[in-house]
DNA sequence: AAGTGGTCTAGACCACGGT
DNA sequence: CCGTGGTCTAGACCACTTT
């Protein structure tokens, strides 16, 4: 804690630190601003500042009239961001997902490194459940997927049967292990279709497919969920905005 | 003007309509936020809150003890944030720019529309200043560019010897033309290497390729420049943060 | 020393959501 | 209706830059 740091500052880690301490869920509201402000003995304007803080960071989310509370990625719509996809009638719906295949094993020492395992758990051949995924946009496979879990936090994913994982993962996080994604970093790159990717995607041997890697944050920063996706390159499309 | 919107909003579109009449350049300094608050009549709270606002949205950028200053897009960069390429020593320099070829001559349909010209200005065949150009890093031809800019505003690069252009555009835009980019929007997809590619790039025929189109912006959301960049889908890599 | 933006306070009132 | 976050005020003091 670095006394140079203004108040405000100060004051957003401290409640930084709560929310990474699972204080509350998504659904439960942070104190209220004049609440903090006496529990923390500081004007309500300087709460707010610390507030304005974490909400620009993606922590948290405020509702006028309602509160203050945790916010939860919602990435429903994230291959949408990178592949232009309708269906027939033109609608976006989240793809629908068939898990291929489920495994408990001990990962490979570059996706250990990616989940953060510490040495003595890669040592130790800790393992991980690794899921693998197809994800289909009416009739048509669109992008497959393969998705590192570390075992501890998600055990039940590890004997739940698959008919029962439905079309998205995040919300079977919170629901069935309490795990919040809060923030992801992803890494796009352009490759080769693969065997699987002629197979399973129905691509020409050698044809461009972009993958994309990503790492997925509880709040608190622990890495939850490791993923690679692997789709046509010729369905790409991406929009940015600079300033 | 929305009666309904708050204050500290109602005073952010009136300085944005006066930095979009260029009322300022990105060195002088806009009043002081005390000024600012005695001229409109609102507390210097509802200033800094409007501030804050146009800083969020890239307009302006504020200096402790020196000022508030028009923002000027800094993409030196850009390049990097989609290519890993490296010189031998490690260090990551702007690349070399060389101009290939400068035409003065109406767009194509398409490309009218991207500079948003005018149905009147495309009818009377206003013409467009288009550079072709090879970007270089050592001595390897990374990326080739198609510029297109509208005449009337940057009349003065139209006379200018090849020669003097230099390796960034934009400082050029600024100080030749006065015309200051405040932000672009970019569309990244994936194609085929096409003739040239193969010629000016040293890429195999059919070879993957990332297509970046950008548009650029000024203060007043006028489009300074429309460009499409091409380059080895191989060297691509471009990462991102997610919240 | 003078002038800039940055922090912090204390309090009033507004707009919205749920009871 | 009450409680929440949102807006707005007036003023004090701090940290930094320039003269």
């Amino acid at each position: 804690m670095d006394d140079r740091l203004p108040r405000y500052l100060k004051l957003r880690d401290e409640i930084a630190a709560r929310i990474a301490a699972l204080e509350w869920l998504p659904d439960q509201p942070l104190p209220t601003e004049l609440d903090l402000s006496q529990a923390y003995g500081v004007a309500i304007g300087t709460v707010r500042k610390a507030i304005d803080v974490l909400e620009q960071e993606g922590h948290v989310e405020r509702f006028q009239g309602r509160g203050t509370f945790i916010r939860r990625a919602s990435f429903d719509q994230s291959l949408f961001r990178f592949f232009r996809f309708q269906r027939a009638d033109g609608q976006r719906r989240p793809p629908q997902s068939r898990i291929l295949a489920r495994d408990v094993l001990p990962p490979p020492t570059a996706i250990a490194m990616s989940l953060k395992m510490s040495i003595e758990q890669i040592a130790a051949g800790a393992p991980t459940i690794r899921l693998s995924r197809l994800r289909i946009v009416g009739e048509q496979p669109l992008v497959r997927e393969q998705i590192w879990l570390p075992h501890a936090p998600f055990s039940a994913l590890a004997d739940l049967p698959l008919p029962e994982f439905a079309d998205l993962l995040y919300p079977m996080y919170e629901a069935r292990c309490g795990q919040v994604v809060a923030r992801a970093s992803e890494r796009l790159t352009i490759g080769e279709a693969d065997e699987d990717d002629v197979e399973k995607l129905q691509l020409a041997p050698g044809a461009p497919v972009v993958v994309i890697e990503r790492t997925a944050f509880a709040h608190d920063n622990r890495v939850l969920e490791w993923r690679v996706s692997r789709g046509a390159a010729a369905h790409f499309s991406y929009e940015i905005e600079i300033r």
